[in-house]
DNA sequence: CCCCAGATGCGTACAGTGTTCGCAACGAAG
DNA sequence: CTTCGTTGCGAACACTGTACGCATCTGGGG
């Protein structure tokens, strides 16, 4: 019996060891997924279209990652990379200070992160069902770089100072993310989005005194712009109430 | 033919009107999905498990609700109602005080917030989804009566501070919702889950000189109170940095 | 060189999901 | 009694995450 009912084992098809296709890795699905769910956000992303963007199929993923979402944990603490939380060697900058520079390193962090949960939306989605029980290790020297700052700031319990601001951080992020993701899905610019949700709006305000007022006329100015210095203000409150907890 | 194949239509197969069952109404609708997602968690809800739960098909549910999305929209504005913020009325309290206590008031607001963030924790994890887009009416007379209290309490530009205390409220709440769901998942007590954690942190934090210090030993206290009181503190600095910008 | 063991890919299958559609039963109105 | 709009629902569709078992490939002894 030369020929079988099943597929023709010819050499030709063959699979090549996919020349220029990055073989199947834990860092290539990372890497991958992040793209899928920068681009398309995070219900776009299942397991079966991760693998046809790695020329692979849908259950090849579980060689190298237990379960989706061990997966989403990992991209988590692959984009908390990302974030930037300056050394604490501000006191060396300028010797003579001693009140050093704090305030522009934890400014610094915080726009840091608010950074890159803009640019990673979903985040914000999982840092709501997860919260922060991960322990990867970008997210470690994240708190551990968190801890060294506020501590060299002074602060008699730095982790309470650190709770706060990023407690304040996470909230403004989280809530920038889910409007811009509400915004993107609508396929228009932010302020035509705006401009179509006033009357509902409006409506909805009707009755209410202060809110009628607030939603009177759109916004003048860019709304990205607002947001940022919205997000400013609110980090300055914060700091201002931090540094009243700082020694003398 | 009196026979046919069909199921025979009986007199007594005709279904009663449900006689004590209460009726398919979008708010039994939405009541009952509010009790399950407190009960098992934001994705133990199925259309198909909420219409069992109320005696009906699952498709039926959809001549009251447009989609799942919507009914997640209307329980969240259901909840909202849970929140209260108290009247600015702190003025009459002591006439003879001229700076009033806004602060009271505010905090009662926070607490409260924390409350019920706490009851429904899925209430996270659709904030990190949707965020403020909402326009229901529980939500719009809760925005309402934030606006008053602080435009009563004298800031100039309230909108700003109510961003500020609401962006550190969120965060926090919905970090500790996230949290408290991760313990409820694993079955165990609170304080149990983190003796169990702990090795697995401690070794994470390997090479990480503040965290190895922070992870060294377990609290002492009852983690509910730790965190009640890192909540309170947090509001505290937030506080302390919005009265700096009231006038005088 | 051969052979075999372990690692890797994947087709099939299962139990579920949200949602659409067309049909049946109903209460009220004419 | 007939008609009509409203309500419930069974079946079906296009998906989802994941377990299982078989094929294939790879690298290291004999």
């Amino acid at each position: 019996m030369a020929a079988k009912t099943n597929p023709i084992p010819s050499v030709w098809a063959r699979q090549q060891p996919a020349p220029d296709q990055p073989a199947l890795s834990r860092a290539a699905i990372v890497r991958e997924a992040i793209a899928m769910l920068d681009a398309e956000g995070i219900e776009a992303l299942s397991m079966r279209k991760l693998g046809a963007r790695l020329n692979a199929g849908a259950t090849s993923l579980y060689r190298h990652v237990a379960t989706k979402d061990e997966l989403m944990e990992l991209a988590v603490d692959e984009v908390a990379a990302e974030i930037v939380v300056p050394s604490p060697d501000f006191a060396r900058a300028d010797p003579e200070a001693d009140s050093p520079d704090w305030r522009a390193a934890a400014t610094e962090a915080a726009r840091s992160f608010r950074a890159t949960a803009l640019r990673h939306p979903w985040l914000s989605s999982v840092l709501g069902q997860a919260g922060l029980a991960y322990l990867g290790p970008n997210l470690m020297s994240f708190s551990e770089r968190l801890a060294a700052l506020f501590t060299a700031a002074g602060f008699p319990e730095p982790s309470r100072a650190i709770d706060t601001v990023l407690s304040y951080v996470i909230g403004m992020s989280t809530t920038e993310a889910a409007w811009l993701t509400t915004v993107a899905r609508s396929g228009e610019t932010e302020a035509a989005f705006i401009a179509r949700l006033m009357p509902a709006a409006q409506q909805a305000a009707a009755g209410h005194d202060h809110l009628t007022d607030a939603y009177a006329e759109p916004p003048a100015a860019d709304p990205a712009e607002i947001r940022e210095t919205k997000f400013a203000y609110g980090l300055e409150v914060v700091l201002d109430g931090l540094s009243l907890r700082l020694p003398r």
